[in-house]
RNA sequence: GGGUAGAUGGCCGAGUGGCUAAAGGCGACAGACUGUAAAUCUGUUCACGAGAGUGUACGGUGGUUCGAAUCCACCUCUGCCCA
């Protein structure tokens, strides 16, 4: 069977007034609605959530890391175990990373050759190497719906030259990454790199779009640049996209990152941001992040979201969680990491049908509006 | 009654003559976090002041000294041991 049997894009409705455009993805494990936003599960969990937690909150698509699961317990392992979705025991869509972005965070830890990456393991310093064709093997032995390239995240700030080149390796890579992968069941998604320059992100879009891939992600920003430079680069870059595929901006964001860029025409996202901030006791609100340990929150008897469905909402307010907070208690970095990804989840669950029904540019200024309201 | 140890900022606890408005921890108050080395990290925390700074402060009173949380005397209180 080819690819296209597994996996179609269907674009819905796009948005008059911006790039903001609904769909649905066709996958091995069923259909994801587009805009979507994506929980992370870099350990094949998402942190604090039992699998009965993460479906209440209605995730459709999970990600988990390939370099975190190389390492340990192996994708050997995995693959024996019968893969990702029975190893965790999630049957919807799984996304893996590459062990691309540990290039990048776990940058002083590493070496790169122009072949792959060796690195060390920061927990035990044994010595690991991934290069595109282990990192192809690694997630091919995982099983995920989509598997990501592995490429080359720049820092910001970055060089022209050290962008170029990261950039230039990235398109290399991408072509091994490609020859290495057979699996038709499963989609991989180049990335376009570049940093923050023009020429070069422009470059790099035509040449992953030059791929004919199911998807396409946009990698390196939210690397420590300014909102308004990874708005630019995002508006930018899905312009040198095919418009009949999905495209993936990866590690974004924060619930106004999610509304600016469907805006500019991203279809799916992911960030890690929703659990660790609910792990350090911070949560969104309709009307923007809040922090629960804070003293205003003592007496304060309302839900952590009045309009907010999640568990947590319905059951408990803000001044026991704070108080489970303020004493240590694990249940409070749950309820606050359900409440998170529901909070996202959801958003993209009202954007994709504000989309549909031709609302979209009210209720992205509106929403926007309040969240930035202080 | 006798002996002995001690009394430091909201709490615990360093400090034995100037470098001490006083380490460190806790607590409190606030902040950060974006394809997860993260249930982590950062800042503030005597009063007044934007700040330089000024004032008050190491149980109490008095003393020694150029200078005392630190040395001396007495007092108050507390722990422990003996009667």
């Amino acid at each position: 069977m080819a690819k296209s049997d597994f996996f179609k894009f269907e674009l819905l409705k796009e948005s008059q007034t911006t790039k903001a455009r609904a769909g649905i993805l066709h996958t091995p494990h069923g259909d994801i609605k587009t805009p979507v936003f994506m929980p992370v599960g870099t350990n094949s969990a998402v942190k604090m959530l039992t699998k009965h937690h993460l479906e209440e909150t209605n995730a459709q698509i999970i990600l988990n890391n390939s370099y975190h699961l190389f390492l340990r317990p192996g994708h050997k392992l995995i693959k024996e175990a019968g893969g990702l979705h029975k190893w965790q025991n999630w049957n919807k869509p799984i996304l893996t990373d590459s062990g691309g972005f540990q290039v990048f965070s776990l940058a002083h830890l590493r070496k790169i050759s122009e072949d792959g990456v060796k690195f060390r393991d920061p927990k035990t310093g044994t010595s690991y190497y991934i290069n595109p064709e282990i990192s192809m093997e690694i997630q091919q032995d995982l099983g995920p719906d989509i598997a990501m390239a592995f490429d080359e995240c720049s820092p910001y700030p970055c060089s022209y030259e050290q962008a170029k080149f990261a950039m230039e390796r990235t398109h290399r890579w991408l072509d091994r990454c490609f020859k290495a992968h057979t699996r038709d069941d499963q989609a991989l998604f180049p990335i376009v790199q570049g940093a923050f320059f023009d020429d070069l992100r422009k470059e790099s879009a035509n040449v992953i779009s030059s791929f004919d891939a199911v998807g396409y992600a946009i990698g390196g920003v939210s690397v420590g640049e300014p909102a308004d430079i990874k708005n630019y680069y995002t508006n930018f870059v899905t312009d040198f996209l095919p418009t009949n595929k999905p495209r993936y901006l990866m590690g974004v964001g924060t619930p106004e990152d999610l509304l600016e860029i469907v805006a500019r025409g991203i279809d799916m996202a992911d960030c890690v941001l929703p659990t660790r901030n609910a792990r350090h006791g911070s949560f969104f609100t309709k009307y923007g992040k809040k922090i629960i340990k804070n003293k205003e929150f003592e007496t304060d008897y309302r839900p952590l979201d009045e309009e907010c469905d999640c568990y947590a909402c319905k059951n408990h307010s803000r001044a026991y969680i704070r108080h489970l907070y303020r004493e240590g208690e694990a249940n409070a970095a749950i309820l606050l990491s359900i409440h998170n990804i529901r909070y996202l989840v959801r958003l993209s669950e009202l954007i994709h049908n504000a989309i549909l029904d031709g609302s979209f540019d009210d209720f992205y200024k509106e929403h926007l509006n309040n969240y930035l309201k202080k």
